[in-house]
RNA sequence: GGGUCGGUGCCCGAGUGGUUAAUGGGGGCGGACUGUAAAUCCGCUGGCUCUGCCUACGUUGGUUCAAAUCCAACCCGGCCCA
């Protein structure tokens, strides 16, 4: 049997653990997953692939959906992905990248939040557009973590701490890091990796997806699984994806994101203006297409991957419309291009000055930062520049199906309430 | 619990009684240039339908004509000791 992984397993993968080097022990199906996937087909038995998501927010990003990319190829190969969505844990918060201690959410926020996750990996949606496999039997079980951590007693937790040494949580990079500055670690971060870990075992997993951030989290999974008498996990981890800046990971917090639910002419154009250095990380992550295969201009080659990723979540079509609006209404054609996200007009007080219509339509955050847009030059109204931030505009007529514009790529047609 | 140092705007970090919405850097935003990129240069960077008003330097109270700056108590954190 060949210890060779197939192509829509590896590509991509940024760490795979354990991965045996020595040839002898290629066949082992506890040392090597090419074995271990050989030995489930023998079986006819599925893999159980965990991935856990912590409900912490409301939107998911391209950030996020390289995981359920490749949990979606392992459901295609015929395992079955167990989605985790922790909903205990995300009450914790995990610490990872994390310097402060997270806002405590409370069990609504937390249970609406994953419901919008659902929502926004496929649940009910087309199966075309869905980025997870939710209908085929088999294929999917959606578990939260409560289910098991929730009744936990102390006895059970203590247990549960007296596995891992302080040693070993000094060694994870983050808190390393933090103890090394002084910031402080609450104990009770420590919990967090052995409570994730110990999903592993509720859930008796073969596989665990993660980022390599979660890298000590998964190893703990292995060892909890080992004393809990199951054979452990492999850990197959992915790269952190960088955001649009091309410096840093992918956040909301960083504001460097792409949202599943933004419209194709925003995903697009965002997209399409990503740092050179990334764009073929971003084709191998978010797309199944040959790099070999594409243009070798860089410019061509970004508008090939922009274009591929809105068209996985919004269609090839609207995609491309996207794509030829973006170009349009860069050469300040506003009035036909038809993808510009509409916003409403109800919510404005006429008549209404220029600064305060751009913060009241939510292009600005605040009215001070929309004066400040309009001296510095940055805000057209169909491709006229307006330059007196105290422009009044009487009445929603005299706006209706015109473009604002902030920059050079956020654009919202003003429509009637 | 004791000792000690510290808590400033998105982040780091100056400021130690009075032109202080608070030096500087980072980040962010906007402009020029360009490939809607990078690099570079320039401007902006608390809020408010804003020629003015309001809120800000951990919290509360006090001293003073005047405090981020002085005093007190409290809260929170690092380090050392227990």
């Amino acid at each position: 049997m060949s210890a060779a992984l197939p192509a829509w397993l590896s590509r991509g993968l940024a760490d795979l653990f354990p991965a045996a080097l020595a040839l002898e022990a290629a066949a082992d199906p506890d040392q090597t997953l090419a074995a271990r996937l050989a030995e489930a087909a023998v079986a006819g038995r599925p893999m159980r692939i965990k991935l856990g998501i912590d409900p912490t927010g409301t939107d998911i990003h391209l950030g996020h959906s390289l995981l359920f990319r490749k949990l979606r190829a392992f459901q295609d190969a015929g395992h079955t992905a167990v989605l985790i969505i922790g909903d205990f844990t995300a009450r914790i918060g995990d610490p990872t990248g994390k310097s402060a201690t997270r806002v405590q959410l409370s069990a609504a926020d937390v249970e609406a939040n994953a419901e919008t996750y659902l929502v926004q990996l496929g649940l009910g949606q087309p199966p075309e557009r869905a980025l997870l496999d939710f209908t085929t039997p088999g294929r999917l079980e959606v578990r939260r973590n409560s289910e098991w951590l929730a009744g936990m007693d102390l006895p059970a937790v203590i247990d549960l701490l007296g596995l891992s040494t302080v040693g070993q949580m000094l060694a994870k990079e983050d808190f390393a890091r933090r103890y090394g500055a002084g910031t402080p670690i609450s104990l009770h971060e420590f919990l967090y990796p052995l409570l994730q870990g110990y999903d592993s075992v509720a859930v008796r997993s073969d596989v665990e997806l993660g980022g390599t951030d979660q890298k000590f989290n998964v190893a703990m999974g292995r060892d909890l699984q080992r004393q809990h008498g199951q054979r452990p996990q492999f850990g197959l981890l992915l790269p952190i994806l960088p955001g649009l800046d091309g410096v840093q990971k992918m956040s909301k917090s960083l504001g460097n994101t792409v949202g599943l639910r933004e419209d194709p002419l925003s995903m697009y154009s965002k997209l399409e203006k990503v740092p050179d250095a990334l764009v073929d990380d971003y084709l191998t992550l978010l797309t199944d297409l040959e790099l070999a295969a594409l243009p070798a201009n860089p410019r061509e080659r970004q508008k090939a991957m922009a274009l591929q990723v809105t068209a996985d979540r919004h269609g090839l079509e609207a995609a491309r419309r996207a794509q030829r609006d973006a170009a349009m209404l860069v050469g300040g054609a506003t009035a036909i291009a038809e993808d510009v996200p509409e916003v409403s007009l109800a919510a404005v007080n006429f008549p209404a000055k220029a600064f305060y219509l751009l913060a009241a339509v939510g292009l600005c955050a605040s009215s001070s930062e929309a004066r400040r847009a309009i001296k510095g030059g940055g805000v057209k109204l169909d491709g006229a520049k307006l330059s007196d931030p105290n422009q009044e505009f009487a009445q929603a007529a005299a706006l209706e199906g015109r473009v604002l514009q902030l920059g050079k790529k956020t654009f919202r047609r003003l429509v009637a309430g």
